[in-house]
DNA sequence: CTGTGACTTTTAGTCCGTC
DNA sequence: AGACGGACTAAAAGTCACA
């Protein structure tokens, strides 16, 4: 793996999250997910399930795939 | 979700396993994972984490991102 | 609004088996 | 060859107070 897939996800997850103009706890609500467990995500520091994965993508409109692509 | 993450990642698994002819045991020592896991992973019972993923993915030489897609 | 350390509970993941 | 169980350890899930 040329960059880490927890890396990916973060990177992914900050994007299109601000693509939405969402902060992280706006962004947390929505997921079901608490806000300081986002903040672990975006700065690569989780090592996630495949079902957070998902929780993740819903709001945003995308797959789990996309997120981890 | 109309199919569960768990059962995508599971079919995927399991079409791609067979298709290169390893029992579950000959991918599992590819993969670094246990067979017991592997054996979990096919039935859908675990829910495992993206570094898992990854891991299960490389020997059969796909992305994670198409193992749960 | 976000980062971070600390924390408890839950589950991922391993390893031993048997059927 | 694979399903499945029990027991165990490591790590994720999930939350909080505070910077």
């Amino acid at each position: 793996m040329v960059v880490e897939i927890r890396t990916r996800l973060a990177q992914n997850v900050r994007r299109l999250r601000e693509a939405r103009g969402w902060s992280q706890e706006d962004y947390a609500d929505r997921a079901g997910i608490h806000r300081t467990y986002v903040s672990d995500i975006e700065r690569a520091r989780r090592n996630p399930t495949i079902t957070v994965v998902e929780k993740l993508a819903q709001p945003l409109e995308v797959t789990a795939s996309e997120l981890i692509a």
